[in-house]
DNA sequence: CGGGATCCCCCGCGATACTG
DNA sequence: CAGTATCGCGGGGGATCCCG
């Protein structure tokens, strides 16, 4: 009782076998950033309007990825029962209140691009040339 | 001059040629984000503070992952050439534009934990059992 | 249309050993 | 102390085929 502060969480990420650090990771994930933005800015989206918005993804990883923030609580896939089957994904409340960190990501990546490439140029003359 | 707004930056994270979508794969990376933030907390550290306080990582994708950071210019490498060698690492302007954002999708992370795994132990009754 | 199942290759990454 | 070099494997992920 001595150093344990009511308003702290249990969880830490810079604890290897904190699940917090799983979820973490599943946020970095190479696809899930550009997913959950992209069902931010259309609302609602099918599988195969999502698989062109998102350029370089395959088939594979875009459902494995769709799956896990399924399972995660972050989207929702709704079937439409129709010849052929349509499927939607939309964003959770859960899912939503992680969208606006995401997409700060994706614009500081866009924004900061320029600066990036400055440094590297100038690491690459220091170290290459 | 009919569809080309004068501020809008030429990056697209979605596109998947764009130098912005190697960046925000950097930024995703497994170790990056527990790095920079620690970096934040403690001002400078050690190589081998960052090695003990970021559990789990291995000695090859620290340095990997710093030598990264420097390149890309998010953090500055001080060596101190006693003996034996000292080196500190500290995060520059950039790292710092960038740390406000990490730290929030860490805490959010920590703080939505409870929420994932309602949702995944829902989800896993639904389909496991 | 929206995937699941399978095959297979590549390389990310950990473990270990060595160096200035 | 702060790395580099090398080896080895496990699985991430693309390509392909098939199905409801």
């Amino acid at each position: 009782m001595t150093s344990t502060p009511l308003l702290e969480h249990p969880f830490d990420a810079f604890n290897a076998h904190c699940p917090s650090r799983r979820l973490l990771d599943a946020i970095g994930d190479k696809w899930t950033s550009l997913v959950v933005v992209a069902l931010g800015v259309h609302g609602s989206l099918r599988y195969t309007e999502l698989f062109k918005r998102i350029d370089g993804v395959s088939q594979k990883m875009l459902t494995q990825t769709l799956r896990n923030l399924e399972r995660d609580g972050l989207v929702t896939r709704t079937v439409t029962p129709t010849v052929p089957v349509g499927t939607d994904y939309a964003l959770t409340p859960l899912g939503d209140s992680l969208l606006g960190l995401l997409r700060l990501l994706k614009e500081w990546a866009e924004e900061h691009m320029g600066e990036v490439d400055d440094a590297r140029a100038a690491h690459d003359a220091r170290t290459g040339g």
